[in-house]
DNA sequence: CCGAATCCTAAACGATACTG
DNA sequence: CAGTATCGTTTAGGATTCGG
């Protein structure tokens, strides 16, 4: 049995729920992939991630810091340089995230074939 | 290192980014949850599930089905039944998934106290 | 009971211009 | 460089109604 169910906890009635919300989404996965393989700055991460917009990054990067994943550190240069890296919280939720990064690596024959199948039945 | 860099695979230029973009993804995640304890029926599932629609869990079985992660099977009773269950697919998935959903059940403290830090952070 | 179709609102998002 | 601010658009989503 899973943890949270061991521990007697409704899913729908906790905490759980609002965290789950936030770190099962698309942008908070991309940049904390991003952020895992190295510490990265702002336009790195831009470049990184081709199809986020600056808008969502810097949400999703604020949304993370909030969350206690990633910390945000400001370097006083001309020009100023920030770099956003993995706090050990963060780095706690990288195992389950690669996990899932790589059952789609791995099932990506598996789902593009049942997609086959579910068109080529619809057309009946 | 991960499977899919050990495999060579670009992230955001192949399919395992659409795959993830479905899977993490928040109803996607909370239907396959509920399903997985045991096969359930439509509107088992729009009570299950508190604040999803009809419109959202429709929409969602089918993406679901459409990637090969469940079942639909249609018993034809007065008035007819619909269950749906989890594919060979669908259960490899769920590993990852629980593990996801430990990760926040384990750690919603420290999110929480995070978010107190930031917070009282930001008021100086 | 299961779901499709419709309509409408709210939220997410993108593009751009601007500031320290 | 690293953002913020604003605006306009697109999409997600809810409520409701209808049909099988």
């Amino acid at each position: 049995m899973a943890e949270w169910q061991a521990m007697g906890l409704d899913l729908h009635n906790c905490p759980i729920r609002s965290i789950l919300d936030q770190v099962a989404a698309k942008w908070p996965v991309l940049i904390l992939l991003e952020v895992h393989q190295e510490p990265k700055r702002f336009n790195m991460l831009l470049r990184a991630i081709p199809d986020i917009s600056r808008r969502m990054l810097t949400q999703g990067l604020r949304d993370l810091e909030q969350n206690g994943l990633l910390t945000r550190t400001l370097f006083d240069t001309r020009p100023p340089a920030v770099e956003y890296a993995l706090t050990a919280l963060g780095r706690s939720l990288m195992d389950p995230l690669l996990a899932l990064v790589d059952w789609a690596a791995l099932n990506r024959a598996a789902v593009a074939e049942a997609h086959r199948l579910y068109d080529s039945a619809r057309q009946a």
